[in-house]
DNA sequence: GCATCAAATCTAAAAATGTCAATATTAAAT
DNA sequence: ATTTAATATTGACATTTTTAGATTTGATGC
């Protein structure tokens, strides 16, 4: 239960710097090489390298070698699996006992949720 | 543009810890006043607060008080914002360059990417 | 071979974050 | 008014993250 939410907050720490974001965003229209990707930023390479390592980490961000390039892209199922990770925690769960009707003690002492 | 960026970044960094994650998951079923989702960690009381403060800051979680107590429940609204977020930044942009066949040269000059 | 270019890795510094103890605030109960 | 309970805030510290420079790796071209 707790690696799902370490899990997904590994995807979400990916998404939680405005420069990773952007990267996303410029992906998201099509796969470009790190030297592209540098081009829009002012950042050492070295920094942009690690970035991009911390996308790829997390799954939402594959590379494709082709001689001195890499071309990095959106993982559609990286992306569909962190929609689906978003979801599974913002949605109400079947059982939770938060909304069994009983005592507030005894709903406290066996507070608990559901998760898959 | 940046401005985007950024708001994304601080919704989503928010969610980057997986007690935080947890403490969304709790709250999907339903409101709990913090010291119910303290007995459901191993934190100090100040540590709790600091994390709660940081869900309803990026507008993930709303707090509405009751007498001595606050209640914490997700905000619908604040989720759907997050979700329409992911989606913009992941999905495909009507006229980014990237997708026009143009040489390279001249494609990497004019590059850039297209938002709202 | 050697030079060049793209990207990763290593190292170290600066900045941000997570944590707790102590204190403050706010509301209720006595 | 005092006390008590729930939550927030402050200050300090340790850990983690971000960053750049230097070096390394891997592929291309001469």
């Amino acid at each position: 239960m707790d690696k799902i939410y370490l899990e997904c907050a590994k995807v979400f720490k990916a998404l939680g710097d405005p420069k990773r974001v952007k990267i996303v965003d410029m992906l998201s229209c099509g796969e470009l090489c790190a030297c592209m990707i540098l081009e829009q930023f002012e950042m050492s390479q070295s920094t942009l390298s690690h970035h991009i390592k911390l996308l790829c980490d997390c799954g939402l961000v594959l590379g494709r070698n082709e001689g001195k390039w890499i071309y990095y892209s959106l993982s559609a199922e990286g992306i569909e699996k962190a929609k689906q990770l978003f979801g599974l925690i913002t949605s109400d769960k079947v059982n939770c006992v938060c909304k069994k009707e009983n005592d507030e003690n005894e709903q406290r002492q066996k507070f608990q949720y559901w998760l898959f």
